[in-house]
RNA sequence: GCCCGGGUGGCGGAAUUGGCAGACGCGGGGGAUUCAAAAUCCCCUUCUCUUCUGGGAGUGCGGGUUCAAGUCCCGCCCCGGGCACCA
């Protein structure tokens, strides 16, 4: 920064900060600092660290984007480079790498406005990304650094989906097991068909059908999001709140299409009940818990002349209280419940004007799917029509009218409901609307003037259930539910299985290939990697709504038909065309770091057991952002359960502890048409913001192209260099929150930097300036309770604060006329590596070190100089702070209290006055009440 | 509407169990140094009253518990995030 030539000649400024910088990323490289040591295979060796106590340190991997970094990225990425430095330093083994999930929509996209092939395109990019990375320093072990795309990583991610494709869930051991397993049970008759079929009795076709239905990984005729103008079907998170695309803002139909599917429904309990044992925030596992949506109840069959209606509730106490019934307008018994003309006495506002149910009913249901999920949520008025027929409550026979109504859901629960008014807000408005009786079935407080009662209450108006409270209301009504055959205990999840496959060229091939009765077979393991063909018109087509997408794989013409033989001769197969969502790179990752060369197992369980600990193991520290909250760590928890139920990992769960980092956030700047201004260009000026001579407002947002306010991390090499930038990021406050950019305030970390290297090297000479006399006791005590200070910080991932300490140290020798002792400097060193290591080394070295300081020991406190002599205690009167005394540490409360008094200002606040009581923590306060 | 976070100086933030509110940094003010400036070093910097000794108020708002509350309890307000007719 500071160029100027009076500027002393050995001055720590951004140019020479660069300059070493260069110097030790290009030494680390060379000597492999960072190489974490395995146990066994390509990647162990005889540095003894084997021994150590391992530590998995990991960042969500980055998608290689073509548009660089931003100051912001890679906040995360430091905060786990100095945690790993610490854990180095304090006698680990640590494995920390950093890899990129590039396969997806962005890749292809992006690579279609370069016009370049996504594979030159996202390679391009990873090199890219992997310079910048290291510009920063980042202690990665660089031989595990893998890519989702690269052929050795997803010839595993293929065979994960093998080994799901080759198990099914067994309920009763509640477990995944080898499907083999599931065929032998069948034969013996161990395990009977759900529809009752003898299985014996089968044809082979059916054997197999079956057999395919209980898979992980099953062919499903599902609804999809299918956008006809991208030519692919998208998740539920690419759909916008409008039904639109995210990318594009095309329109999204609805729309039942053959699918691969992941049952990772049979998982939904476990992936609940083991949130308990992960290190996470509430807020993400409530967010989980909220996405399973596990409700417990009863199902109950109501019978509508000979037709069974069965509706799911959580409230099966409130029986008595149903009063009408509704069905969701999709829902597949409608058509055989619909009366042929109104009943007598039927109230106008049930018909919708309409001459007949059936009428009424498909004018409703045409209305009611013309309806957009916007729509729904924001008009939430209660409407539907009367299907003419009647439903009889199981318990007392009496006959309920049948209505439909868009608030009841066909994807969740049976698709039907028993309307209970009187305890439930929705019924209750919409027997409000239709005039509706309403029983109330829990006796409300005394003084209830609300609507419906969801609280908890003796039962009333239901015969033996009558002055139960809730609990044992529901237990007695699903006993007698039972009892009586009109229905029995249920649990419902609003989770969904898993729609795993895309019309897209850039993502994983399906080893998957189909028999001449177009049904599906897996290939052998050693047909692993199904290679994704090169093809040059790899775009998705647009299409029209009607058409069917088209996988883009199916115009590799020399690819989609191969001639194998699998076992039965030589035969012609189709390949699966799709490929596999961009979650599934991501599902797995972790466990490729840890042994990513192997070519005989997606990893060893020698090393899978060693870095993962078993049991209530997983990676040690997982940080990446909250956006990843559900669908990422979802998903990964699934796979990583089906791989432990299947023996391929010893822990149950793959991210022990996870650590949402906050954002960057930084000032952007709107002129009067709306229109964002270049951040950098803006200057303030008597209070206000000025872009040029416009004033413009100011507001906060993430920082990035669209809000006009990147800072580019080489912006900031050029002017403070990588350590700076380092140490401005941990500084600007706990990892966890959003905290706003200001560049002004770098300087602040700079001059930090600068005041070390001015304490043990002189300015003009660049030698080394430091004393090999002792400290003074005071120094020892400042220094001793900064390293304990610092590595309780460290140790809970509180770097601001340790930085904080970090810096009172220095002041001290900065104040000191004297130059520092070379005890105090060395200490100094270690605790600044794990934050700013490039200057750190250079000061080692300058030190007389041939060593790096990386695995050099983080100083532990010398508890001598943890305590003092003596202390400074707060002398309070009515518990406002009057004045302090300097008093012998440890001295007794007696003493202090004397001493507290004989303090003149106490003296003269109490003279005069009675002292009513004493309040005396030894070590810490005294305080008189008067 | 429900469920999570959060609200502390001009700004970012600190205060681990109830025990000195505002550590550390930015910004601001003053001084030393300098021909002068930059850089550096030192001091001050919550607000407010003041007779310059100190006094009063103060952690979103209103109550409470306590010798003592940013911290605990009750009732609100505001900001951010998630879910949203899930029976």
């Amino acid at each position: 920064m500071n160029e100027r030539s009076d500027s002393p000649k050995y001055r720590y400024d951004a140019s020479f900060a660069s300059s070493i910088e260069q110097k030790w990323q290009d030494r680390w490289e060379d000597q492999g600092t960072y190489y974490a040591s395995n146990p066994s295979g390509d990647l162990g060796d005889d540095s003894g660290r084997i021994d150590l106590p391992n530590i998995f340190i990991m960042d969500m991997f980055p998608y290689p984007s073509g548009s660089g970094l931003h100051v912001g990225h890679p906040l995360g990425f430091i905060g786990t480079d100095v945690f790993a430095r610490y854990k180095r330093m304090t006698g680990y083994n640590v494995l920390h790498t950093m890899g990129y999930d590039a396969f997806g929509l962005p890749a292809e996209e992006h690579a279609r406005q370069t016009g370049q092939h996504p594979r030159d395109n996202t390679n391009a990019n990873i090199e890219n990304m992997r310079k910048q990375l290291r510009r920063l320093g980042l202690g990665h072990d660089s031989r595990r650094s893998v890519s989702t795309t690269d052929l050795e990583f997803y010839k595993w991610t293929q065979w994960i989906f093998l080994q799901l494709f080759n198990s099914w869930y067994d309920s009763e051991a509640d477990r995944a097991r080898p499907i083999a397993e599931l065929e032998s049970l069948l034969s013996n008759g161990y395990l009977k068909l759900e529809n009752g079929l003898d299985w014996n009795a089968l044809t082979i076709s059916e054997k197999r059908e079956t057999i395919d239905s209980y898979r992980l990984a099953y062919l499903a005729e599902a609804p999809v999001n299918w956008c006809p103008a991208l030519g692919t079907v998208l998740a539920n998170e690419e759909v916008t709140a409008e039904g639109r695309s995210e990318r594009g803002n095309h329109p999204v139909f609805r729309r039942p299409l053959k699918q691969w599917m992941m049952r990772i429904t049979a998982y939904a309990d476990r992936l609940l009940d083991d949130l308990e044992i992960l290190d996470w925030s509430d807020a993400i596992k409530t967010m989980q818990r909220n996405w399973i949506g596990k409700s417990e109840g009863a199902e109950i069959t109501f019978k509508a002349g000979d037709v069974d209606l069965k509706v799911f509730t959580t409230r099966p106490d409130t029986l008595f209280g149903a009063t009408y019934m509704v069905l969701a307008p999709e829902h597949p018994l409608l058509e055989v419940v619909i009366a042929d003309s109104w009943p007598e006495g039927t109230p106008d506002k049930w018909k919708n004007g309409m001459a007949t149910p059936a009428e009424a009913v498909h004018n409703y249901q045409k209305e009611a799917s013309q309806k957009s999920d916007l729509d729904r949520q924001e008009n939430k008025d209660k409407t539907g029509v009367f299907v003419g027929e009647f439903a009889a409550v199981p318990v007392n026979g009496k006959k309920i009218p049948i209505f439909i109504s868009d608030y009841v859901l066909m994807g969740y629960g049976t698709g039907a409901i028993m309307a209970v008014p009187g305890q439930d807000e929705r019924d209750w408005e919409f027997a409000q609307e239709y005039g509706l009786e309403i029983i109330r079935t829990v006796q409300p407080p005394e003084g209830w003037d609300g609507d419906a009662f969801t609280g908890n209450g003796p039962a009333i108006n239901s015969q033996f259930l009558d002055g139960l409270q809730i609990n044992d209301a529901k237990e007695k009504i699903i006993e007698w539910l039972e009892n009586s055959g009109s229905g029995h205990r249920n649990t419902t999840y609003k989770l969904r299985d898993w729609l795993f496959s895309r019309q897209r060229y850039w993502g994983e091939p399906f080893p998957i290939v189909y028999d001449e009765n177009d049904l599906p077979v897996a290939l052998p393991e050693d047909c692993l990697p199904v290679e994704l063909p090169d093809l040059m018109d790899w775009a998705p087509r647009s299409l029209d709504e009607m058409s069917d997408p088209e996988p883009p794989l199916g115009r590799a013409s020399e690819w989609v038909y191969a001639e194998m033989d699998l076992g039965d001769g030589l035969k012609t197969y189709k390949r699966e065309l799709n490929t596999m969502p961009q979650w599934a790179g991501s599902c797995w990752y972790y466990l490729r770091y840890l042994d990513p060369t192997n070519a005989d197992e997606f990893v060893s369980k020698d090393v899978e057991s060693y870095w993962m600990n078993g049991d209530k193991g997983g990676v040690d520290l997982y940080v990446g952002g909250v956006e990843h909250a559900v669908l990422h760590l979802l998903y990964s928890r699934f796979w990583h359960k089906a791989l432990f139920d299947l023996g391929h990992v010893s822990t149950p769960e793959p991210f022990h502890r996870l650590y949402n980092q906050g954002y960057i956030q930084a000032a952007a700047y709107q002129d009067s048409r709306g229109i964002y201004v270049e951040a950098a260009d803006v200057i303030q000026e008597d209070g206000d913001f000025k872009y040029g001579n416009e004033i413009v407002t100011r507001s906060f947002g993430k920082m990035g192209k669209s809000l006009r306010n990147s800072v580019t991390p080489d912006e900031m090499y050029d002017q403070y260099g990588a350590d700076t930038l380092r140490l401005y990021e941990m500084f600007m406050g706990p990892l966890d929150q959003d905290r706003p950019w200001e560049t002004k305030s770098v300087v602040g970390s700079l001059r930090l930097l600068q005041r070390v290297w001015r304490n043990l090297v002189n300015e003009e000479t660049g030698i080394l300036a430091v004393s090999d006399g002792d400290a003074d006791l005071q120094l020892k005590q400042i220094l001793n309770q900064t390293i304990k200070s610092v590595r309780d910080d460290m140790e809970n991932l509180r770097f601001n604060t340790a930085i904080a300490r970090i810096t009172e140290l220095n002041n001290e020798l900065t104040k000191s006329n004297t130059e520092t002792p070379r005890e105090v400097a060395e200490v100094l060193v270690h605790l600044i590596a794990p934050l700013v290591p490039h200057i750190a080394e250079e000061l080692w070295e300058m030190l007389g070190n041939d060593s790096s300081i990386v695995y050099s020991p983080f100083p532990l406190p010398d508890p001598t100089y943890l305590v003092s002599e003596t202390v400074e205690i707060p002398i309070q009167v009515n518990g406002k702070l009057k004045s302090k005394i300097t008093v012998a540490a440890g001295c007794s409360s007696s003493d202090l209290r004397d001493a507290a008094l004989a303090d003149e200002k106490i003296a003269s606040i109490v003279s005069d006055k009675e002292i009513r009581k004493e309040i005396i923590v030894d070590g810490k306060l005294v305080n008189f009440v008067i």
